[in-house]
DNA sequence: CTTGCAAATTGGAATCATTCCAACTCATTC
DNA sequence: GAATGAGTTGGAATGATTCCAATTTGCAAG
């Protein structure tokens, strides 16, 4: 079951909705929570199967809604590996990510700035890039069960 | 119209095939020439339709298949961003790409081995990565039309 | 309070890339 | 020249995502 959001969240979540002119609804506070809450970089079906636990109306249509709202103010991040369903991510700081191929996990590794700006220096003149996204693959020694928690 | 494989490319095709125990066909054949022909990371339907100008009756399955094939063998690459199809590449040079967002198009970044090395370094014990996937996403002051020809 | 809006939500249909499948082709081998 | 097996084919099936028309909701104005 979902717990509320703080106090902090749903400002946050407040602030930048207003900012591109949207307002806070009970669903997508039911969204958001539920990407705070765990961290593992859920599917839209995750995140629907998660959210219906506490609002059991909520149709899917509306977590693509929420989730395509959110990605546009800058709140959560987009995440895909391959062609496969795209994942959600609450981590705003720079990372990459690590799909560890024998669970289907998604980790964050966390980017030095010093690696974005060499990374940025290989372009070529006339080449403006807005977006870095790097993505490893293989397999890690994991111990814990699919979750990379709160 | 595509022209034909060189000796050099078709022994390329050859070996490569068979070190996976599988053989040369005239749909394999042009698939291929027509990814080395025109390097501008083409989809799926853009070989196909490429493909089709020299062998009519050739099928989109077929091209699904061949493409399958080189990248188990190691011919191409996979390119895929955001969700959009996925694009093959026969450069097989370590490199990034940078995706035009005014155009779509998508062009190859050399990358060093320092970046290479230094990305490595910043996966966490316990992190065994096969491959590494960057890509830029912005705007290029591209003055050529589409393409990033042979 | 009502009324009227505009934004948000909903369920289902539509889309699109990709995969699956069963029938067919073709080159080889016995 | 029949059997084998890889490769090819067209069409059906799948699955994630988008689209759409009909409601619902939250407010603001009267």
């Amino acid at each position: 079951m979902i717990q509320k959001l703080t106090e902090h969240d749903r400002e946050n979540l407040q602030e930048s909705l207003a900012t591109s002119g949207q307002k806070v609804t009970p669903q997508r506070e039911i969204v958001f929570a539920v990407l705070l809450a765990k961290r593992d970089h859920p599917t839209v079906e995750d995140v629907f199967q998660r959210a219906r636990e506490s609002m059991p109306g909520l149709s899917l249509a509306t977590v693509y809604n929420c989730l395509e709202t959110f990605v546009g103010c800058g709140l959560v991040r987009q995440v895909n590996h391959e062609r496969e369903s795209t994942r959600y991510c609450p981590n705003l700081a720079p990372h990459a990510h690590f799909r560890d191929e024998a669970t289907g996990n998604v980790h964050d590794i966390e980017l030095p700035p010093e690696i974005i700006q060499s990374l940025r220096s290989i372009l070529p003149a006339g080449f403006n890039s807005e977006t870095i996204e790097i993505s490893f693959r293989g397999r890690s020694q994991e111990t814990a069960p699919r979750s990379t928690s709160n």
